[in-house]
DNA sequence: AAGGAACGCAACCGCACTCCC
DNA sequence: GGGGAGTGCGGTTGCGTTCCT
């Protein structure tokens, strides 16, 4: 049976300078070789695993540390949605980070930032805990609020504290209804109100900051409960940086439009959203079939991207900068 | 100022895989 | 094909630092 390090003599734990010293100046002269062989012929009592260890994580000259600038978080994010835990894997994409590192931050940071976001860090999709209901309160009072600010909804979203903070809102209103749908005719006034705020949310969320908080959900769900249906347009064109060019490419993929259930705000493209009354919300047997549209184009990501896009475009936004963001979350791992 | 709690990160552990004999 | 050595990888631990009361 091998022994550890520890019975063998072996030092363990924290490098010193000087073990630094010897490990890197051995490899620069050497080469690594063989593990196991390089401690004794470095003149170090480590196990050959620590050395590869220290090598690998902290000694190798193309390491670069400090700060995860914010693309890199957002590859982060957008690589572990797809790949798991496989940090060597997003390492591979993150030059000069090591798998180690990337895993650090992950639990440290990047964990947290997206429960506090209302987002599942393990399956990257609204959390559907029950604990969310707490928010209740903040959320239709927030509502109520979103009623009597609707008449210039850019100048709203400059009100409100940050997007960061609408689309944690928008989560965690994805979710309550998520929670509410299991029975969505025992709450009808909430469930309009709720409703109601969730599309106000989408209208004012900035567009740049749109295009960034939903590249970095590629799970990013739009909201297919009972009050919304989602309507073929007449005109619809996705075409990247041309609104106009009605090409066949936009024609290819070309979406059912989001109708709101909701008072809309009165400007940004109204004439392109058509408002109609929602569905008899105590029914849910009446969802439309259209919402089956958007379930196929889930699992679709290039549809979905031009989903996406088509009701950006709806709305106003600039669809280069969207679709720019949206390949940086959709590239890999496909 | 002091003590405890929380946080961040380097390092370790153990399992799995690949390669070679 | 089987077994051992070497290596890669993800999860966990331990400890120094920072924050909070």
């Amino acid at each position: 049976m091998a022994r550890s390090p520890e019975e063998s003599g072996l030092k363990k734990g924290p490098w010193t300078p000087e073990e630094d010293q010897k490990l890197v100046e051995y490899i620069q002269r050497h080469g690594h070789g063989s593990w196991r062989a390089l401690p004794k012929l470095a003149g170090l009592n480590r196990c050959g695993k620590s050395c590869r260890l220290r090598w690998t994580n902290y000694l190798r000259p193309d390491i670069k540390r400090g700060k995860f600038s914010d693309e890199e978080e957002n590859t982060i994010i957008n690589l572990h949605s797809v790949l798991g835990n496989k940090w060597s894997a997003i390492a591979t994409h993150l030059p000069g980070r090591t798998d180690n590192e990337i895993k650090n931050f992950w639990n440290t940071h990047l964990k947290k930032k997206l429960m506090q976001m209302g987002i599942d860090p393990v399956t990257h999709r609204p959390r559907t805990d029950l604990n969310i209901l707490a928010n209740l309160p903040q959320l239709l009072a927030a509502a109520n609020l979103s009623t009597s600010l609707m008449n210039n909804p850019w100048d709203n979203a400059l009100r409100l504290q940050s997007d960061a903070t609408q689309l944690a809102k928008l989560h965690l209103l994805h979710n309550l209804l998520q929670v509410l749908g299991t029975n969505p005719t025992a709450l009808p006034q909430t469930w309009k109100q709720a409703t109601s705020l969730e599309h106000h949310l989408l209208w004012t969320i900035k567009p740049t900051n749109l295009a960034q908080t939903l590249s970095s959900i590629p799970s990013f769900v739009p909201p297919q409960e009972p009050g919304f249906e989602y309507q073929a347009m007449e005109n619809s064109k996705v075409c990247a940086g041309n609104n106009n060019d009605g090409d066949e490419l936009g024609s290819l993929y070309a979406i059912p439009a989001l109708v709101s259930a909701s008072p809309e705000p009165s400007t940004v493209n109204q004439k392109e959203k058509k408002i109609e009354p929602a569905h008899d919300i105590s029914n849910p047997s009446s969802t439309s079939t259209t919402f089956e549209a958007w379930g196929e184009l889930m699992d679709d990501e290039p549809s979905f991207i031009f989903a996406m896009a088509n009701l950006i475009i709806n709305l106003g936004f600039d669809v280069k900068k969207i679709m720019v963001h949206f390949r940086v979350g959709f590239t890999y791992g496909y």
